[in-house]
DNA sequence: AATGAATGAGAATTCATTCAT
DNA sequence: GATGAATGAATTCTCATTCAT
C-alpha cells in the first residue's frame, strides 16, 4: 500500500513551493472535470512543474488527491468547530453547524466534490488522515447531539448515529445536484428548511 | 460520444445469451472489487466471451455499467410502486416506500455499490437511461408527499424537493457504511427510526 | 493471399440484390470518408446486410474494393475506347481522349479517389483484375501514340512510355487538388490547355 | 484533432535521442513495407524503445510519418532551391530542378514513397507541416516558369499551376513504377526525355 | 441467399511512475 | 528542489472475419 508523505507540521510552516502549486493545480482541474479524467501530465503543466516532481511530494496520484482533501477538512472542520463557539443550547448550536456546513460546500465546490464524489468509492481513503478528520467532525456532530439530549431538547428513543446520519444526508443531498451540474447554492433558505424539518419532521403537528 | 447501445425492448423477449453472461459476470465482479478495478479482460474471462463481445452489445465498459444498473432500478423502481399499490394514507406509504428502499439495498449490495458510489462521479451517467429512472423514482416520492401534503399530514411550508433530499440522503446514508464496509443490514430498525425522525424530526415534543 | 471471388460474368447478367446493395453501400461511403476509415460494419448497415454476407461475394474487404474499382474501370475504359472510335488522326484522338479521361474524373469523384489515393499503397493492387484493366488502357493510349509515330505527327526519338507517363501524370495531378479537396473540376479549359502543352511543349516557338 | 507535437526547433538543436531513434526506426522499417503494415510494436523495437515513448515525441503514429516526411521534406526543398542558385536562364533551371527532382527519389525510395503513397489518402495530411514545405516547393517551381515567361522563353497562354502540374505530374509518374516495385531508377535518361517533352511537346516540328 | 452470434488477435494508446543527473 | 528522459504494463477498444443455422 502506497503510504502517504504528508509530514506533519506545525501549524503555518510554509510549504515548498513546488509542493503548492501542484496542490492548486489539483484544485484548478477539478473544477474543470473528474479526477480520473486527470492526468499526472495534466496536473504537471497546470502547476509548471514536471510530473517526476508530484512524487516528490506524494506518494501516488491519488494520495495527492487525500492531502488536499485533508486541507480542505483540516480548514473546514476547525473552522465549524469554532463556528459553533459560544453559542447556548443544543438546537442554536446544529442550526448554527448545519448552515455553517451547507456554506461550506456552497463556497468550496471542488472540496464539496471531492469529499461526496471523488473519494468514496475508493478503498484507500478510509484508511487515510482525511477519512480521520471526518469521523472527528462526525464526532463532534454526535456530541452536539449528546447534548441535546442532556439538555431535554432532542428525543432520546433513537440511536444517536441514526440522527447524525440523517442530518449529514439530508445536507448532502440538498448540496448534491448543485455539485454534480455545477450549479450555484445559496445557503440560507435551504439550510432554515433543513433544520426545520429536522428538528420538527414533516408532519403537520396536532394539537 | 459513446452513445449507449441498448434497444428498447418489448418484455420477455430474450436477450442474446452472450449479453446476459457480460451483464451478469459484471454483477459477480462487482461483489467483489471496485468497477474501476474491474477489467474488460477479468469480465470476459468472468462470462466466458471474449472481450470483443462486450462491445457489440455495449459501446463502453462505462455504458454496460449504466446499462445493468438500469436493469436493476428497472426492477426497483416498479418493485417500489407497486409494493405502495392498495396501501392508504401518504404517511403508511411514505413508512412502506422507506422500508422498501433500505430493504432493497439491504438485499442487493451490487445495486447500492453502483447507485451510491460507482456513477456519481461519472458526467455521462447524468445522460443514461439510469438516470431517467432515478428521476422517475424521485417523482414518486414526492407524489406521495404531495398526497400527504393533500390530505393535511404533511407540511406545506417547506419546498418538496427538500423533502424529498432529506428522506434519499437520510435512507443513504443510513446503508452507506454498510455498502462501503460490505457489512449486513437489517432494514427493519434503521427504517422505522428513520421514519419516526423524518416524520416528527428529532426535537422532544413540547405538549 | 486471398483471392478475388468474382466470377466472370456475361454482359448484363444481373448480379444478387445483396452483392449489389454492398457495393452501392461502398460506393456512397466513400463519398464520405477515406477507405480505411470505413469499417465493414459501416458498409454493411449502410447497405441494409449483415457483415457476413460481404464475405460471400467477397474475399476481403479489400477485394470489394478492388471489385468496386473494376466495375469502374470496365466502364471508364470501354468507354474510353469507344469515345475514340471513328475519329481520324493521333492528334484528334488523343486531344478526344484526354478530354475524356478527365470528364470521367469529374463524373466520377468516388472512381478517381479510388484509383488516385486508395489503392495504389496496396501491394495486392497489382495482382487484380482492376489493374489488369489500367495496363490495357495504358496500352490503348500507346497504341494511339504508336499511330501517331507511324503518322509522323509524333516525335520517335521519346520512348512511349515515357510519353504515356507524361499524359497520364499531367492528367491526374491536373485533377489531383479536386479530388482530394472534393471540390468541381470543368474538364473543357484544363483539358484543352494541357494538350496544347503535351502537343506543343512549354517553350515559345522559335520561327 | 490529434495535434502534431513538433517544436519549432533552431536549426542544429540536438533532438532527444529517443526521438531520433523512432524516426530512424520509421524509415528504415518504410523500406521493408507498407506504413500501414508497421505496428507501434515494430517501430519501439526496431528503435530499442518503448511503445509509450512514441507518443511522448508524436500525437499518433501518423504524426510521426508526417514528421519523418517534414524532414525529407525539409532537406528536399532546401536542396532543390540551392541546386538551382547560380544557373542563368529559367530553361535551365528547369532543366536542373527536374533532374534533381527524380534524382532525389532516385536517392530515396523511402521519401517518395511516403510522398507519392502513404500520405495522400489521409485527410490530415493536408493540415500537416509537411504538406505546407511542399507547397512551398510548387510556389518555387512555378516562380521560375513565372520567370521563363518574363524571359519570353515560356509560353504564356497557359495558366501556370497547369504547366506546374504537368511537371510534377511528370515526374512522378515516371517514378512512381520503380518507387511502387521498388526498382532501381536511373535519373539522367529519364529527366532529359521528360524535359525535352516538356519544353517541346510530343508534336513533330513542322518547319 | 442471408443472418445472428461470436471471435481472434492485435493495435494503438494511456498513464502513472521511476531514476539518473 | 527540480528536471528530462524514458519506461512498464496494462487496458480499452477495433475490426475484419468465421460459422452454424
Amino acid at each position: 500500500m502506497a503510504h502517504s508523505k504528508q509530514t506533519p507540521r506545525s501549524r503555518g510552516q510554509s510549504r515548498p513551493p513546488g509542493r503548492t502549486k501542484i496542490v492548486e493545480a489539483l484544485k484548478s482541474l477539478l473544477g474543470e472535470k473528474e479526477f480520473t479524467a486527470i492526468t499526472t501530465a495534466d496536473i504537471a503543466q497546470t502547476a509548471g512543474v514536471t510530473e517526476a516532481l508530484i512524487y516528490k511530494y506524494f506518494s501516488d496520484k491519488r494520495d495527492l488527491l487525500h492531502q488536499l482533501l485533508a486541507e480542505y477538512l483540516d480548514y473546514f472542520v476547525t473552522r465549524a468547530e469554532l463556528d459553533v463557539k459560544g453559542i447556548k443550547g443544543a438546537v442554536h448550536k446544529l442550526r448554527r453547524l448545519i448552515w455553517s456546513h451547507i456554506n461550506m460546500y456552497a463556497g468550496n465546490r471542488v472540496f464539496a466534490r471531492i469529499l461526496l464524489l471523488e473519494v468514496r468509492n475508493y478503498r484507500e481513503y478510509f484508511n487515510s488522515d482525511a477519512y480521520q478528520m471526518v469521523k472527528r467532525y462526525s464526532s463532534f456532530l454526535e456530541s452536539i447531539v449528546e447534548e441535546g439530549i442532556a439538555e431535554g431538547v432532542i428525543r432520546d428513543d433513537i440511536p444517536i448515529p441514526v440522527i447524525r446520519q440523517l442530518i449529514i444526508g439530508g445536507i448532502e443531498h440538498i448540496c448534491l445536484p448543485a455539485v454534480i451540474f455545477n450549479r450555484d447554492i445559496d445557503p440560507d433558505a435551504p439550510a432554515d428548511q433543513l433544520c426545520d424539518l429536522i428538528l420538527d419532521g414533516i408532519s403537520t403537528r396536532q394539537p
